[in-house]
DNA sequence: CGATAATCTACAAAAACTATAGGATAAACG
DNA sequence: CGTTTATCCTATAGTTTTTGTAGATTATCG
């Protein structure tokens, strides 16, 4: 399942760059326009933030926003920020590859075998698409 | 992630299909061999067996089974059994659909555009995936 | 200065996952 | 029969992850 998260993220995202221009919006016009708990959105729009997809301006008329092109926001590199690793099994991750304590030999397994094929059939999605993309 | 479970389930069926007979192989035989806690994977077997992918055999000489042929099990349908729905998000499931609580207008929900994508994805490579591919 | 809005840490509640316990049931076998 | 074997089944416990909340702090604007 998605989590919660990183579906706030992506609508967030999408909604700052539906917005088109670069001045900050507020948390609070996010939160509500998008049906979010504020202080949930806090919490992910700073760690966006702290991935370098957002920038940010404290006080009066602040908020946050895009740094980049939306068309130059790939959702690999968001989902990974958000969701953590594309593979499903570390053992198949590029990122984040981690050998199977009990797996004694990964070229046998099956399951190494179709999650393989599974992160990338996803990770083909995910470069295919850029933050420009899910905007209707 | 994919759960322990999935993945032990998936390794034990893996087992069951290389070993080739149709002889019951006992819970412990296929714990040992793929380093699972038997008495998880004793209800992992359960499921899968009240899911019609295997049967079973009570009392000495008993034990698991596979029912079907493993180039007739696809993994689309072993993977919603051990794992859940395929689509990362219910408002992309075809299975198991739901609407979303908080997103208006489906149609223009960037999670669900991209969501669909991946969904799609994932679908064609267990739809192109039975047990028999999965031996090595 | 006073109001505003992001920043940051810590923590709490809820849900999901990963098992474990222990008896019930059924089959095989002498 | 009765004993042994191995699955069946329910309940529950421990752990981890997810999903938030609280509250004080810091920066900016006018």
């Amino acid at each position: 399942m998605l989590s919660k998260k990183t579906k706030y993220g992506l609508k967030a995202l999408t909604y700052l760059a539906s917005v088109g221009t670069r001045e900050p919006v507020q948390i609070a016009e996010i939160a509500e326009h998008e049906n979010i708990s504020q202080k949930f959105l806090e919490s992910i729009l700073l760690t966006l933030r702290r991935n370098g997809f957002l920038g940010s301006k404290k006080g009066k008329g602040g908020g946050y926003y895009l740094i980049k092109e939306p068309n130059e926001i790939l959702m690999t590199s968001v989902m990974r920020v958000l969701e953590g690793p594309i593979a499903m099994v570390p053992c198949v991750s590029l990122n984040f590859y981690e050998k199977c304590d009990d797996c004694p030999d990964e070229g046998k397994c099956s399951v190494h075998k179709l999650m393989l094929q599974v992160r990338d059939s996803a990770l083909e999605v995910y470069r295919q698409n850029t933050l420009a993309d899910l905007i209707s």
